[in-house]
DNA sequence: CTAAGTGCAAAAAATTTGCACCCGG
DNA sequence: CCGGGTGCAAATTTTTTGCACTTAG
């Protein structure tokens, strides 16, 4: 009965072991996790993948998670704490993956110049940075 | 052939029709493409899809196509024409795509400090913004 | 009680892989 | 000619959907 119950009641949505396990191990995360991260993350008894999906796809429209899009296979998901969003580095050789703050990230100025020259309403935006992390440099994996 | 042709010769590959197509089509288009997208842009003969996956993998490895992750289901891919890159808007209602050139984007500042504080070396980055497009809006379509 | 949520099974969709055959250099 | 490329079929992986049963409010 965190805020997470509270959020969802506020809404107007029936508070599942399921919402709540989501956001509680999104929030724990330092890292986007895919659905399959967080079902493992699960304590058992682990719920049906497809109930996690409805669940992020329910959360997500609630404003609650957030979808991130790494460069990968499937889709990963974070904890959407109000405003302060975060960046990412992601290693292209090992996928390793490191977040940070979005501190004193200006963008308000390109999402001002976006809305006066295509009309659309930005309400949000993704930042992540591609490269090569220490280890893999060292090793020589270039690609 | 073009500087396609050319640009796969220069790093010893076989120049075949595919490529050449591909790196044609990614050039035409002013968003990048999903696999499917690309096929059906393909005169007949249409390829397989997994020759078209094999080749964006390759030209992906040779560093003449770079993979977008909007948050879709599928991968998008596009021409990485030097270092000219782009940012994107993306509609949540209706999936709408603009793209334009990252004028004046000056991350080099963040690319830094990232350097300093995880060790990674950034060599690219992504920068998408969401909202909703000036039609959506209109129609009240807010999720 | 009743709308909404869940598991299970099956379907879709995107991407990858094995293999026999074909082509560019 | 030969290593790499291609089509075709089949397998994987991720995500979605239908349906009968259970649960939160």
């Amino acid at each position: 009965m965190g805020r997470h119950s509270e959020a969802l009641r506020r809404l107007g949505r029936p508070v599942t072991r399921g919402r709540e396990e989501i956001l509680r191990i999104l929030e724990e995360s330092p890292l986007p996790l895919s659905s399959r991260d967080l079902r493992e993350r699960f304590p058992d008894p682990k719920p049906d993948a497809a109930t996690v999906y409805r669940n992020l796809a329910l959360l997500s429209s609630l404003g609650l998670v957030r979808t991130v899009a790494l460069h990968e296979r499937s889709r990963r998901y974070e904890a959407a704490e109000g405003e302060n969003h975060r960046h990412r580095v992601v290693c292209r050789s090992c996928g390793r993956i490191e977040a940070f703050p979005a501190r004193k990230c200006d963008l308000s100025r390109v999402e001002e110049d976006i809305r006066r020259r295509f009309g659309f309403t930005v309400t949000d935006h993704s930042l992540e940075f591609f490269g090569d992390c220490p280890e893999c440099r060292r090793k020589g994996n270039k690609g």
